[in-house]
RNA sequence: GGCCCCGUCGUCUAGUGGUCCAGGACAUCUGGUUCUCAUCCAGAAAAUCGAGGGUUCAAAUCCCUCCGGGGUCACCA
């Protein structure tokens, strides 16, 4: 029987990143062997719905190339099921009416028990240590503890992944798929992503959108290699993994138990790694819903072999190039050398054609001191690309010109 | 507080009784390449394996206690 596993989100908001990498290991888990990898949106709560959410979970997976077999169910057009499977647990004497709601009836003195296949071990309760949760609503709209049961039975679920957070209400869960003479599938827990300043990682407490960090210039490719390796690794250290390589190395023993703190500095370097395997030409075209500045698009396919190495992520564009749009200021008490200005404007030929470097030799200075002096007078910055490749790209008249600016202002004081 | 989960370098982790005085990656530091920065390459520092007891000839690996972290106790998921 082939593995099944589904991505149950709620459409409540932009997808967390937490989200995403829950997405992952099921994609990964059903693919890894050829299985379907589902989809279901849980919109039973009416009060935290946002419309348009829905569309987003369904834009951010495909962006991702996380795609998912058969129409994805959507439980707000279920409810009838719901609640004829509501109806069978009290028949059946396991559930009662309570005030417009049904509750699950919790039997007494009784282990309930499971074998959690991420953790790799059983873990038990007492039932008299359970309450009696709320399965339908008296708004006639199912809670989490019914649906899940529900969907997870209808839709051939082998394998439930769910984060930790899950981990105690199980017990409830399993108790309705026995009452509802339903096969318990497999259920595993993954940790909990955890924010740096403690507590799990929350929308308030700071950027755990996907959307946003895409916005801010992330990588697909980069978040996902980054957000698997929270909480998963495989056996031989490997850290570079497509969305194919990790479905085909997946492996259930590969999941650390405690729970991986949000630190991004990796990110950053997965993001910088991936910017730079792409192509001049991928790289231009990704890079450009990024600039704001006012490059035209053959500056910024000039520049971009420029400042390809320096890219963490494509929105750092603007500020990398920032000197190829405005006129520099020179800092204050930098040290340029008149003399090698007035050089290199009698020589711009030769520095633009590469040449410049034995001339430079044959005046006796250093070179590193000459381009010095050129990086500041015409980038005003002590850090730029290779400034004799920079001139070239801003163009004999323009680099003149701030050359001759320079030399002015330099008079001045 | 009750119940439940977890505990290896700052961070992500490898490690399932001996080959571990613990390996890799990021970050950090140093050196090399380079017209600066960055990239790239090389190297260094960094974990008494949360603590304390056991078991064993032998423990990061098994057991117990404690401590610490996390989660959950909603007609939210």
């Amino acid at each position: 029987m082939s593995i099944r596993t589904r991505f149950a989100p709620s459409p409540t908001g932009s997808m967390h990143i937490g989200s995403l990498r829950t997405a992952a290991y099921a994609y990964a888990l059903a693919k890894h062997s050829g299985g379907q990898f589902l989809l279901r949106i849980e919109d039973t709560d009416q009060k935290r719905e946002v419309k348009g959410a829905t569309q987003k979970i369904y834009d951010v997976l495909q962006k991702f190339d996380l795609g998912w077999d058969e129409k994805p169910v959507v439980q707000s057009q279920r409810l009838k099921i719901y609640q004829d499977a509501a109806q069978r647990l009290i028949q059946s004497g396991h559930a009662v009416s309570d005030q417009g709601a049904i509750r699950l009836k919790i039997p007494p003195r009784e282990t309930i028990s499971f074998h959690d296949f991420v953790l790799d071990h059983d873990v038990s309760w007492k039932s008299d240590d359970i309450p009696p949760a709320v399965l339908l609503k008296s708004d006639g709209f199912p809670t989490y503890h019914l649906a899940m049961p529900v969907d997870d039975h209808d839709m051939g679920i082998t394998h439930v992944i769910r984060t930790v957070e899950w981990l105690p209400s199980t017990p409830i869960h399993i108790l309705v798929f026995k009452y509802l003479n339903y096969e318990l599938p497999q259920i595993g827990h993954p940790s909990a992503i955890l924010d740096p300043a403690g507590g799990k990682l929350s929308k308030r407490k700071g950027n755990v959108s996907v959307e946003q960090f895409l916005a801010r210039g992330y990588l697909p490719e980069a978040l996902l290699n980054f957000v698997i390796l929270l909480g998963w690794a495989p056996k031989d250290n490997r850290e570079l993994f497509t969305l194919e390589q990790f479905v085909s190395t997946f492996d259930i023993k590969g999941f650390q138990k405690s729970n991986p703190i949000f630190n991004t500095q990796k990110l950053d370097w997965f993001n910088g790694h991936y910017i730079r395997q792409k192509s001049d030409t991928e790289l231009t075209h990704l890079v450009k819903p990024y600039v704001k500045n006012k490059l035209s698009s053959t500056q910024i396919t000039q520049v971009i072999p420029l400042i390809k190495d320096r890219l963490i992520k494509l929105s750092d564009f603007d500020q990398l190039t920032q000197f190829f749009v405005s006129r520099p200021a020179i800092p204050p008490n930098a040290s340029v050398s008149p003399t090698h200005l007035k050089f290199a404007i009698v020589n711009i030929d030769a520095i633009l054609n590469n040449e410049i470097v034995d001339k430079i030799k044959s005046q006796g200075w250093k070179v590193g001191d000459f381009f010095m002096s050129l990086r500041i007078a015409v980038c005003g910055s002590k850090f730029t690309p290779p400034i004799t490749e920079t001139m070239l790209v801003l163009g004999k008249e323009e680099s003149l010109k701030r050359l001759n600016s320079a030399i002015g202002k330099l008079k001045i004081d």
